[in-house]
DNA sequence: CCTAGGTAATAGTTTAGCTACAGTCGGTTC
DNA sequence: GAACCGACTGTAGCTAAACTATTACCTAGG
């Protein structure tokens, strides 16, 4: 909402302008205020408030109101200031946990639906299933493969890149690759997703749009731009590419359908042994 | 708001339960209604309805909308149901990040702050740190591990069981081992966390509140408990853990100071002949 | 059974918001 | 350069919505 009139701004004429900066220099106040109060605090007259209500999609001064109110709440969640150097423990436990809310919201909002459905098609039909990352995105790699041996399919994962290399050059038709990097700009990775392709394998790419490594991948889940590009930027996504995953398993387990849960009560049970019992109340 | 409302539901008088009863019945269209038409369709007077607005701290009836509308944003975003069968791509995708972003809200939550603060201190301090973690937590563990080395701190993962036994038994005073475990009833961990115990060094679980683990550990970071406690639990709640690492880590990094983004320079360069340049515009 | 207290509804008053109308300012064309 | 047209802003008036106060009725207690 406030974003929507920042960007409308531009296009208002004078009087409805001191509208709008009245209510993106303090919007909170303003959903507390008469429509009197905000025109004489915006210099305007009554009606000036009114018709720039209404340009923007409301019923009147109360709907704007109401709009406004919902809008700052979901602001104020994701509203993400960077670590600073004087911070108490709670202020970097707080600002770590809403960026990262705040990030997964975003990939929420972009994520390209019908590249899943596709990338979960691929994986039901697949032969053999490869995870590549290195780096922090090894571990994420490797991440996956328990993920989708817990759902019974054939699945490897490498973190070196000779190896990823050696099973690019020797994949097949019917394999998948799925190739994870953040920033998608990793020489090697991108030899080796042009390697897949040349082999008839599915190669999938998870990392930033229009990265090197997207432009040569004919399947990409794309992961948002992360905006505090300091020291936590790796952090934050790889839980963007974790989700990306534990959708993608999803989709798979429900497209194999019944007879599957079998499959994972079975392993349940046999961790069971190695477990203590949940105690009875 | 809604909860608040269900709360006070018992203590009301019969009119205005049957206020409470038709916002609680839909309560975004609430939202829209004047106070008459409120009133006419919970089959009582304005004023009634007026009083009901005031025993819930607003100031009126236009003040009681405002607060109800923002609750219901907040209130939706962390509304998780969980996958059904028949679910499409769109459905489980967002029911997925849904349920996620409502795990990691819920973290926020309960963190224990002071846990965090001592942990912090610890690892600030620590001769050497061990991350053990077996299956998914494994990977976690190791992902710990990237991130603290990063860091330059003195740090080791492991995710099996011997090699984390005789890492327990040779520990001094001044170590420092984290154990991840979303359920905390894995026995060879909860061994493994005893005989650390015993050597002096300092035990950290990421685990369950209450948990066998949680038990047997000096300090714990507590994970709260995933509601949907089907197939995709272990896939969330591992989320919880990598942030919670995240808190500490950059917890570590303010606790070091400056002098240290040098350190980080030094790794970011390292990395760079390694990768595509980013492309002017 | 009567009285008192509390709750709810109705009515009235005040205030807030919307609409219609008018005037002024600015721009364009003759 | 002047006049006309069009648009934007403000003023005034009306409608409606909400809050307050008063009255009546019901219930509970003495």
């Amino acid at each position: 909402m406030l974003k929507k009139i920042r960007e409308k701004r531009d296009q208002l004429n004078k009087s409805e302008r001191k509208v709008a900066d009245t209510i993106l220099l303090n919007p909170s106040v303003v959903t507390q205020l008469s429509i009197a109060a905000l025109a004489k605090s915006a210099g305007v007259s009554e009606p000036t408030v009114n018709r720039f209500c209404r340009s923007f999609l409301s019923k009147g001064f109360p709907d704007f109101k109401i709009q406004l109110a919902k809008s700052l709440v979901s602001g104020s969640l994701f509203v993400t200031r960077s670590v600073e150097k004087n911070d108490s423990a709670e202020q970097y436990t707080d600002k770590i946990f809403t960026s990262t809310i705040a990030t997964l919201d975003a990939a929420r909002k972009q994520v390209d639906v019908e590249a899943i459905a596709t990338v979960v098609d691929h994986l039901v039909q697949a032969k053999q299933i490869a995870f590549f990352g290195l780096g922090a995105s090894g571990s994420v790699a490797r991440d996956a493969q328990h993920k989708f041996f817990r759902f019974n399919l054939p699945v490897v994962a490498y973190d070196d890149v000779l190896m990823q290399r050696m099973v690019a050059a020797a994949s097949h038709t019917g394999d998948v690759i799925v190739i994870i990097s953040y920033t998608g700009r990793t020489k090697d990775l991108v030899e080796i997703a042009q390697l897949a392709n040349s082999t008839g394998a599915t190669v999938v790419g998870i990392t930033l749009e229009n990265s090197p490594l997207a432009k040569v991948c004919p399947v990409v889940l794309s992961v948002p731009h992360v905006e505090n590009t300091d020291i936590y930027m790796p952090m934050i996504s790889r839980l963007t590419q974790l989700t990306l995953l534990d959708v993608l398993a999803t989709g798979v387990t429900l497209k194999r359908g019944e007879g599957f849960h079998q499959h994972l009560d079975k392993i349940k049970q046999s961790l069971q042994s190695t477990r203590y019992a949940i105690e009875e109340k």
